[in-house]
DNA sequence: TTGTACGCGTTATCAT
DNA sequence: ATGATAACGCGTACAA
């Protein structure tokens, strides 16, 4: 009796919101929209009907009639990551207090992976994007990248070959370089670099930073204490424990990231070698047992949380004001110096 | 000259492939779709045309024709924490694998985003949700949640007024409960216990397990030597403090987070409190320089990147078969005695 | 101020 | 095996 020809108990649309308030179905859309030229009246009327049938709207309809979802896609090699679940977590919420979601991608740091991701995401028609590449120079993964008319985020990351995106950077040479220099101040001259392969930015800059802390102390570089791999603790692992066996060790380590430093500190457990004792050590990005490790870990560090945020607001800037060309913001780091750094002797 | 009447550049449609190719547009996603009754001609035809003017699907147009975005709403309350963060990748994952997307919410803790999200990934349209609710109890939360139509998955969290939720949960009582009777056999008797208001199962749970190893040796539980606060590390600061100053402090001490743990580490360190000397230490969920502290922090640990599989799957598994009804898997958890434990002496 | 009507890009149901 | 055509739910230019 009565029975309207629909299939039973599907979610009212805005149609049938208009029929149970009388109205045509424009107006319930004005309403919905906070659309300005609308009666009170017929504001009343809509809303009290929206209610009674406990409409909600459909995102995905609206997306494709307005052309914008609304939605952003975040890439990154690994979440479980300290460094980038943090960066997630302030990107998320700059993101949300615009009205964005976020769709999430970890790659796992598989490069294949990635470009079918950043694919993906263009066809769900993300409004723009938020990318920390596993590599900077794959050409598939550009050209993917390159693709996107929406505006593009790189974190941390730098793409000649893809012009016109915005990035967030991050100061790792100067960070670095002070923690040479501290060493130096410390009375060492053999320091240690473990650090990722030059395949991504922070690599290079951290590595920029070693060299430089050398220079200006027109020191000679120790070549041999250099080793560059994976971003695995086994491969940090590996190393130190290389580096502390042959002929003459280094008295002091840097290690260029959180994840090395697992690994280095196992080496270090292991061959019973004591921190800050027989070796200083400084870490790159903190890591919450840092502070608390035997000794405190000295760390170059950085605002991830801020990252996330300053890489969303690039975005939305952009997003919001397609005018605007891309912009690129670089963050400071700070040497936090902690007892795992001492006087050689 | 041959002007199509249609906007500057915009990307090519199905339809324009179809006038490319001189065939039906529904011909064109036949062959999109890989649906069986198309001649190789077609399929040749249609694929080079698409070739040709770089043709890309529109995911938004195929979910509001579908009824399914291939997309599901993730809700945590932090996924800085290590503990989140390895469940977020481990079902990002899983959902890869299976073609789902994953739609990433941070509450902060705050129930009133949480309920907010709920809401908006459900106008988002999304085919399921994982969840681990901020507060299991607050009924606009569960109201919200009741909405939704698609499979619901909770992470270590328990609705009863919601069913038909599947859930994947902890065995943390049997944990927790081994590392009470682990400290009885190294002759503590005052165990402290520092955990999370029981808003959240986790919390209930472990403190069941410290209730149970104490009843097991039918010992008095020490009332007074439990603390339950939100979890921050600041709260665990001040507990342990306090513990420790009483007139008969513990001598052993479980911490129900790896959140807590920070704090809880923080306050004796403070207070010069040697860890597994002068007071032996149990923390819930490892966290990475965990095993490398001195000395390294015994833990209730668990396989936090299966958990994020585990609820991908339950998700999935209903999604795609929509007769099954909601499923419950526990997971085991496992003590890894480090030497934060030490004999009392 | 409100209503009519068309189109967003697809999928799916009909014929043929 | 292929083609025409009607939805899906909503926004908006235009007419009234």
């Amino acid at each position: 009796m009565g029975g309207k020809k629909q299939s039973p108990r599907s979610r009212p649309t805005i149609k049938e919101v208009a029929e149970r308030a009388n109205v045509a179905l424009s107006s319930v859309s004005r309403v919905l929209n906070e659309h300005p030229d609308v009666s009170y009246e017929m504001r009343e009327r809509v809303t009290r009907a929206i209610h009674d049938l406990g409409y909600e709207p459909n995102l995905i309809a609206s997306s494709l009639r307005s052309g914008s979802t609304r939605t952003i896609g975040f890439v990154v090699a690994n979440v479980a990551n300290p460094l980038f679940a943090d960066i997630t977590r302030g990107a998320a919420r700059r993101l949300e207090e615009a009205g964005f979601s976020m769709v999430l991608t970890n790659s796992d740091g598989e490069a294949s992976r990635e470009e079918r991701m950043i694919r993906l995401l263009r066809w769900r028609q993300v409004d723009g994007l938020i990318v920390a590449l596993a590599d900077e120079h794959r050409r598939e993964t550009l050209q993917e990248l390159a693709q996107h008319e929406t505006p593009v985020v790189l974190l941390d990351r730098e793409t000649p070959e893809v012009p016109s995106t915005s990035a967030v950077i991050c100061d790792h040479a100067t960070g670095v370089s002070q923690a040479v220099d501290l060493l130096f101040e410390l009375g060492h001259r053999r320091i240690g670099f473990v650090s990722v392969l030059e395949a991504i930015r922070p690599g290079r800059e951290r590595l920029r930073g070693y060299l430089e802390g050398h220079a200006k102390r027109e020191v000679d570089v120790p070549r041999d204490l250099i080793r560059l791999g994976p971003l695995t603790p086994g491969f940090a692992e590996e190393a130190v424990g290389d580096l502390m066996s042959i002929e003459s060790p280094p008295t002091a380590l840097v290690v260029a990231s959180n994840v090395l430093l697992v690994g280095g500190l196992r080496a270090l457990h292991r061959m019973g070698i004591p921190v800050g004792d027989r070796v200083s050590l400084v870490s790159c990005d903190d890591i919450p047992l840092g502070e608390l490790h035997s000794p405190p870990i000295t760390v170059v560090d950085r605002d991830r949380t801020r990252m996330g945020e300053m890489a969303a607001e690039l975005l939305i800037e952009r997003i919001q004001n397609p005018e605007v060309g891309p912009r690129t913001v670089t963050l400071p780091t700070q040497l936090v110096v902690r007892s795992s750094t001492a006087a050689l002797g």
